[in-house]
DNA sequence: CAATCCTCTGAACAGGTGTTCAGTGGTAAC
DNA sequence: GTTACCACTGAACACCTGTTCAGAGGATTG
């Protein structure tokens, strides 16, 4: 995990030869290693069958864990423990009422995202 | 929101008891597993800071596989093998030309897709 | 308060993921 | 043909992920 930013040795490539004027042209634009973390965080948080089911379950109507895990056929404590990646992305909102907790989607982002998606995958 | 007297139920429930009426309204729209499946991997090809570096690079230009190795500073097999995934999911596009095999973005929806999760991630 | 319900949590285990290493195939240069 | 280069592949290994199981915390009901 080091930085890309040093202009003194951009390259420190003791590696074979390459096309050094592209590699050089390319790289300052890579992707921070920290930001490209934090966004694949948020892809994995999206990378499991289950929880996407639970998203487009959250889609229709605020729901607690107890009907979550009965829509999509899944364990509670199973979904609690999805639950939990969704909301560390803020993917998810939730409140508690009386002994429920009702998860709902956090913002509309996520539905757009999921149309891109789908566009993407019909070709 | 009040509890109706259940009518035979179609959910196989030997669960607990929970809002019914709820959950047979959403579970006809959860995403089938086969389509759940099919996202979740394109979701997962993206989740990994490596290839979103990788992605990063070629949003630049066309770039040969030596060169992005490069760029990203990994070893070149490992570039390999996470181009195999990127191309799987058809992210990215790749052309022979003499010793070297040059990869480029395959389309946009990747960008607009990019910046949408951009801006979701700056909240 | 005792009992019950709903949800969350931690540990343990199986299965998946990403890297390195060694080796192969294909292309160009000599 | 031989050599060198670029890219790909498979195996092995460490690491991460998601499930189940058992149990705890919080809130409501009697």
């Amino acid at each position: 995990m080091q930085a890309v930013d040093a202009p003194s040795c951009d390259l420190s490539c003791d590696e074979s030869l390459v096309h050094l004027d592209n590699v050089r042209q390319v790289q300052p634009e890579v992707l921070s290693t920290e930001k490209a973390q934090r966004m694949a965080e948020f892809f994995s948080a999206l990378s499991d069958p289950h929880r996407l089911k639970l998203l487009s379950a959250l889609a229709q109507q605020e729901l607690c864990v107890c009907d979550l895990a009965a829509a999509v056929k899944m364990g509670e404590s199973a979904v609690s423990h999805q639950l939990r990646v969704l909301r560390s992305q803020r993917l998810v909102t939730y409140r508690r009422q009386g002994r429920n907790v009702y998860y709902g989607l956090a913002d509309d982002h996520i539905m757009s995202l999921y149309r891109e998606v789908a566009a993407h995958l019909d070709e």
